[in-house]
DNA sequence: CGGCATACTGACCGCTTGGTCATTTTGAGG
DNA sequence: CCTCAAAATGACCAAGCGGTCAGTATGCCG
């Protein structure tokens, strides 16, 4: 996954995945029948490892839609913030064409898995009468947007001008609270 | 820059970006010294294009925050929708680690500028009474950041379930002006 | 210890491709 | 129509890499 991520599909090698692996190349294809059975393995792998984390999150307990939001976008931005994570998110950004059905996979574990649980606590906070309904319930998208713009910025920029987690968590949860217009 | 786009840059065949060009291989060394330079000059080029339309966006009309908000967020679902512009995205998110200079340069022309203007509706906002002061003010990185969202979301997972974009910039605005939350 | 199956190895092969350069084409000026 | 310099060409080369396989190491069982 480490040489896919830092080199591409095409610039992997598989001479050097044997050497980081502590095998010979040979090897590699006792267990795969080429460098893209090798390659659609690693990322399946992960895009499995990553529903597992998120199947854990439906757990969630009791508590006011606040603190669920909180604890549900934190568990997400800790998930984001491994580097392992990320590195699969940026390998299926790069090279997702080729492999369709790992993108149907990888998106029914994240944005669909990630959507339906907020739309859960959405509802149930309109029934509580703690969320306003309105076109954000209806594409709770938007509520974890910041997340993924966090990773991404985190991936492009971190060696020019890195943000802050914190402060900008902050500011995330201020936002999808209040809002920052006085109306 | 297609051929750049669709293929990383390993993947990349000079022959064929000859033949798309509709010139011979060796002409592109008569201009370029390497696949690198080429690679180079190709999003070089690109990154500045963007910083010009950028630059049009800070000639923002008078109106209330609202509108300057709606306007300059429009502005930029518009850039990133483009298909070029998206290109761009895609390979510096895949490959910007081995152009840090570009990098710096792209941050400076969409993040950098983005947040500057955005300060600049904000604290307008604030003195006129408009806007909340907060830490989303602080950290005007989460206002745009479903815009980010937005063109990950369409890069990886258009053929898989689109996101209506009518209804994300709804959503979108709302959430930025209002909150979903009922204190 | 010996026999044997399984796991592993890495030198090797053939193909692809970045890069070169002797040769050809182009077109401006006389 | 000729000359000549600049531009363009594409066959060619060498290097790198995916993939193979004859040979070697391992370790279980009698």
């Amino acid at each position: 996954m480490t040489e896919f991520q830092e080199y591409g599909f095409h610039g992997a090698n598989l001479s050097r995945i044997a050497q980081r692996a502590g095998i010979a190349k040979g090897t590699i294809y006792l267990y795969y029948d080429s460098k893209e059975a090798l390659f659609l393995a690693a990322v399946g792998k992960h895009v499995v490892s990553i529903m597992g984390e998120s199947e854990a999150q439906v757990d969630v307990p009791g508590g006011t839609t606040k603190e669920l939001l909180i604890h549900f976008l934190r568990g997400m931005y800790n998930r984001f913030v491994d580097s392992e994570a990320q590195a699969v998110f940026r390998i299926l950004i790069a090279e997702g064409d080729r492999m369709p059905e790992v993108m149907r996979d990888y998106h029914a574990m994240t944005v669909q898995r990630g959507t339906t649980l907020l739309s859960k606590i959405l509802e149930r906070g309109v029934a509580r009468g703690e969320v306003r309904p309105g076109s954000v319930v209806r594409m709770p998208h938007v509520l974890m947007a910041p997340t993924v713009f966090f990773a991404v910025h985190d991936m492009m920029f971190k060696n020019v001008k890195p943000v802050d987690f914190d402060s900008f968590f902050e500011a995330h949860i201020d936002m999808l609270m209040n809002g920052c217009l006085i109306d």
